[in-house]
DNA sequence: CCAAACATACCAACCGGTCTGTTTGTTATT
DNA sequence: AATAACAAACAGACCGGTTGGTATGTTTGG
């Protein structure tokens, strides 16, 4: 892999697990062996636009991520329980988080920095929208289909959010046992 | 007001606003007047243990305002209504969303710190109790009262997460307007 | 008189970022 | 084929500023 590659994987996991004033590059450049020469020749603008990269990257590999789940899946109940069970099955095994989450990247720069912030809300509004045309394909009218993506995105990120904190899966397996409720509540 | 207190205040608004690492100590005493001496004398193990008694104080005075919130209002419906209009309030009027929220402590500190870990997980666990009561009281059974208290604080949690992003109170808002939707499909 | 409640000067460690090289790969010229 | 020329891709020493934290003093209330 390339080194600019290399930075942006490994700093995309040092990110999510600790967020971003959290880790020093150093950190990161001891991480992947690179050097401070390099990550400045790719990076001229240093670490924030290492992490706008980052976010950048993560809204691509996620992205396809849950559009290859839909696809595979025929009902959205069906696709959003793989997607949480995928989520789940990465807690249990690595202990991280890293999923479909940003928000330590989130909630500790969207207010600081703008280009972080757009870059974050262009991130959530691929996932909702993806959620919202699976609902519309099953008969979800716009209105409604764009709300319910909306309290699906929300309580999937509140629920990973109660994970961190508990130490548990519990809650994300919770909302994926409701969700369907929520559904059928339309 | 005492030091102390002042110290607790404004290292919470400065924490919530900007997150943990992103406040310097030095920021905290100027914004409040206050030394480092003094700091260290009421905070012996410094920025870590200012934290935890943010946390602590965050903890009592979301709970007992959510909880006179709970008392004036007869319905859950009603509560959670008022609930989420003074949060959209708080957001609309002074641009932060510091309300019922401490989502930029949790994500950069319970990966790193135990003790930080543990006050939030009270603190979440504290909202959700709260929830579950007043559902018990409506003639929920006690299990879909707690996983209807979860799903709630996460969707609350979530959605002002995306507010953040968005720049937006319209979040909070549609979750606001679906909630009774869901306590209705139980 | 004594301890609690500060104030202030100071510190090593670390931070992100810049600097000046050196290596390496590509292309043009003879 | 050899070489000159050039730029991209690094390497690593270095820098000023800031960080959280400490040590030592001074004030103040009981």
């Amino acid at each position: 892999m390339d080194t600019k590659s290399q930075l942006i994987n490994t700093a995309t996991a040092l990110f999510q697990q600790k967020g971003y004033k959290s880790v020093g590059l150093n950190e990161i450049l001891k991480a992947c062996n690179v050097t401070k020469g390099a990550l400045y020749h790719h990076f001229p603008n240093g670490k924030e636009e290492l992490l706008i990269a980052c976010l950048h990257d993560l809204n691509e590999a996620i992205t396809t991520d849950i559009k290859t789940i839909f696809k595979e899946n025929l009902s959205i109940r069906e696709a959003i329980r793989s997607m949480i069970d995928k989520l789940v099955h990465d807690f249990e095994s690595d202990g991280t988080l890293s999923g479909y989450t940003f928000s330590s990247m989130v909630s500790e720069m969207a207010t600081v920095s703008e280009p972080v912030r757009n870059a974050c809300s262009a991130l959530y509004e691929n996932i909702q929208h993806i959620f919202y045309e699976k609902l519309v394909t099953e008969g979800f009218s716009s209105e409604s289909a764009s709300e319910m993506a909306l309290l699906m995105t929300a309580s999937i990120e509140g629920a990973m959010m109660l994970c961190r904190t508990q130490k548990s899966t519990d809650p994300l397996k919770t909302v994926a046992k409701l969700i369907p409720n929520l559904l059928k509540s339309f």
